[in-house]
DNA sequence: TGTAGGACCTACAGCTACTGTAGCTTCAAG
DNA sequence: CTTGAAGCTACAGTAGCTGTAGGTCCTACA
């Protein structure tokens, strides 16, 4: 059994994070020794690992919930976690996809910008209207 | 002079927003009306368009007030504004190459899938470790 | 002139996923 | 036996809003 500082550190993950996880039930409640300190079994280690990197991976919690949910049933189709992957992709696509645009609309910005005064700069002129934006996917109407 | 729900919609903005504006001190405590109701100039929309177009760029609130209080000294050099709209570029190219590694190891998930049952599952079994990552990016050790 | 209902007001709770802090207890090394 | 690290609980704070409750104000229509 390992304390909770050293699962931390097997997970690369701080101590707050754990209880948090306990308290909102994506880990279940550790096992207390004698002196009401948390204790860790070897599985533990493995949940907390696999919620990790599914967090570095950009899933929400309610979705490891469900995909821890669906580990613990080897039995079944794994349809379920392949559809919650594919949404994850698709969100991490649709980012993507926003942030090269935004991305060309900040160089359009800079690169107009000719270092001279504030009354003659590019980037806040083109803060102030939206009528360059080329991407619109972030225009507030149409 | 307008109203807050009139100036909500110029601005493609919600009412709620504005007065969030207001409160942290990115709008000025608008005038108000004889029953005590926001009334809004010409150039408080202005304002809030500038502002909603650097949100939907990903500015953060601290940069627009620093980019607001740089538009308001129109013979200043601009400098900062170059630096801040330079910040933020390089802050939305980290993300897309965080993404684009995430976007990577959720396809290798989802091609590796058999469809067969969880017992098999490539998604879920990779989540569990992290022996499988190429991009490292989101390693927790090493 | 009365009233219905929409828009407005303030104040505060809630969202995500943690992270930090205060004030205390427990543990392990010297 | 002491000291300092590590643990405990409980709660506040982060960013940037968004939603809700409970009230007031405004305007159009009968």
């Amino acid at each position: 059994m390992m304390t909770i500082g050293e699962i931390a550190r097997s997970a690369a993950c701080k101590v707050q994070t754990i209880r948090y996880y306990e308290q909102i039930g994506l880990l279940a409640p550790a096992e207390r020794s004698e002196g009401n300190q948390r204790l860790f079994a070897r599985k533990d280690v493995e949940r907390l690992l696999f919620i990790r990197h599914a967090r570095e991976l950009g899933f929400p919690i309610d979705s490891i919930r469900e995909l821890l949910s669906l580990a613990d049933k080897p039995d079944h189709s794994c349809e379920a976690a392949d559809r919650i992957a594919k949404a994850q992709l698709g969100e991490v696509e649709r980012r993507i996809d926003r942030l090269t645009s935004l991305k060309a609309e900040l160089e359009r910005m800079i690169e107009q910008c000719s270092g001279g005064r504030i009354s003659d700069c590019r980037v806040i002129e083109s803060l102030g209207d939206h009528t360059d934006c080329h991407g619109d996917d972030h225009l507030p109407h149409r």
